[in-house]
DNA sequence: GAGAATCTTGACGTTTAGGTCAAGATTGGC
DNA sequence: GCCAATCTTGACCTAAACGTCAAGATTCTC
């Protein structure tokens, strides 16, 4: 399980977007972020294609939010750039060289991945791009819904 | 974010060594799990150097777990076969065309990451592969997993 | 209308993950 | 000792992710 440079660089330039007052460009959001011009402007057309962004063009064109910080879900931002850990056709992907994966009625792997799916989904459910603006890295990972503990496993 | 092939037919094959009664064969794990013969013994070979099963060369050879089944947390399989989510390097690793990333001091990404891991650390800290032989996927979605003796949780 | 600044697109090269293959090493049975 | 069954290893091929590049399209300013 890894999680992708497009989800990284991707979440990165929509932030850059949505701290940016008014529109951005492509080449602040490369200033701000240290990624090559060339891989923002990828990013920032699959953000566009995403529906997350606007562009304009010209010469005073950039980027802008297509929505309002408090309506775009992280979820949902880094399920488009990089899909879900077990989305539908992960079984049949993984059938080996079978037609159908071989425990295609009862698996306990399966269980195993809904229940990650199922983590995660939680932990990411009600994060919006509005809260991640507001708040230090600190008081972001002490927000509610799951606390993140500095070492170990916490019981609450 | 993506569950990779290598954890999940890597997983499968320790459950068949798991569930075999004395040891199996890699002809004998294709033919139950629908894996070619070759991706098995790349698994396996894996997983022996995991320290999760021991080999047996000669005609009569094969797998057989390294230690019991109680005593193997699903976790640690997984974050050896496919490492972990957020991992020490992984800002290093992604700090576009700079020497070190932006965000250094304070990131809201990493935020997202740390709750993320945390999320998945949670989900599988304590589920042993004895947890997955015993029953069908229903009732594993619903396990309350027993507890694993203090190895292979906590991680940073 | 010309030129500058910007986004857009598809093609391309590189790196990593995924998977196969063949030759070798080890062991048990005869 | 020889053969068969098995694991072991490194090389290799393929596919997907990652990143770059060049040419084109659009819009503003003058």
């Amino acid at each position: 399980m890894k999680i992708t440079a497009q989800e990284e660089y991707g979440l990165r330039c929509l932030l850059q977007v949505a701290k940016a007052d008014g529109s951005i460009t492509i080449s602040e959001i490369c200033r701000n972020e240290g990624i090559s011009s060339a891989n923002v402007a990828k990013m920032m057309s699959l953000l566009r294609k995403g529906g997350f962004v606007k562009s304009n063009r010209g010469q005073v064109g950039g980027y802008e939010l297509a929505r309002k910080p408090s309506e775009i879900a992280i979820g949902e931002v880094l399920a488009f750039l990089g899909g879900r850990l077990f989305d539908p056709g992960f079984c049949s992907s993984h059938s080996g060289i079978e037609e159908e994966c071989a425990h295609n009625s009862d698996c306990s792997v399966r269980s195993v991945w809904l229940r990650v799916q199922f983590a995660v989904d939680q932990a990411l459910g009600r994060i919006s791009v509005e809260d991640l603006l507001r708040g230090t890295e600190q008081e972001l990972i002490r927000l509610q819904p799951s606390r993140i503990p500095s070492e170990g496993i916490a019981n609450r």
